[in-house]
DNA sequence: CTCCTGATTCGAAATCCATCTAAGTAGTAC
DNA sequence: GTACTACTTAGATGGATTTCGAATCAGGAG
């Protein structure tokens, strides 16, 4: 595994790596229709506003999710081929880089 | 998704959030007879010593490798449970909660 | 245009993390 | 026993992260 991919790819866990996000990211992944408002999200948190849009934007940085203003809100979505290349990811071949 | 839920699969990821640590799981992975030797994992590393033993300790704490002395030397393998575990996670049932 | 609400950005405080050096433990060899 | 090697633990430090309140931006209502 050459460096810059194990960077690329920290760089995405590292997204995950917050209980928080995981939360966030999996409302938004089961959410109706497949995204949610932030108005929403913000609710189930003891968080700020601005903590919560502060994690949103590292989701976002992350590639995991992308996110739409429509009128007032703001709807975010999660971004399927990024989980779904995830999940080939701890099947031995890519670990062991056959 | 429950908030413990989350904090544990964050402190795995949190485990898998630095390149060092994902080179390391990498090189054990694909390492011959599934194991390899701390001593030939430091030289690949401009780090000291002490900062690899440190990254291996929290992969060892994340569950995701396990070590053993034998002898002068200490042999790591992976825990390949804990990776296929990770590997439906992206599937969209575990993120949507269905 | 002014006001209000939803969301993000900014700046600061507290905390966490990666890394180092120095010291300690475990095992082999003599 | 001493000496040497492999590895881990302990303590310190610089840099990154999480969180907040205050300010700002975007859009709708009056």
């Amino acid at each position: 595994m050459r460096e810059d991919e194990a960077a690329e790819l920290a760089g995405v866990f590292k997204a995950l790596a917050d209980p928080v996000r995981l939360r966030l990211l999996n409302m938004i992944a089961s959410a109706e229709d497949g995204e949610a408002c932030v108005c929403d999200l913000t609710g189930p948190f003891e968080l700020s506003g601005p903590t919560i849009s502060h994690h949103l934007k590292v989701l976002r940085n992350a590639g995991l999710i992308e996110g739409e203003r429509r009128g007032t809100w703001v709807y975010y979505r999660v971004v399927p081929e990024k989980l779904t290349r995830l999940s080939g990811l701890f099947a031995l071949p890519v670990l062991t880089g056959t």
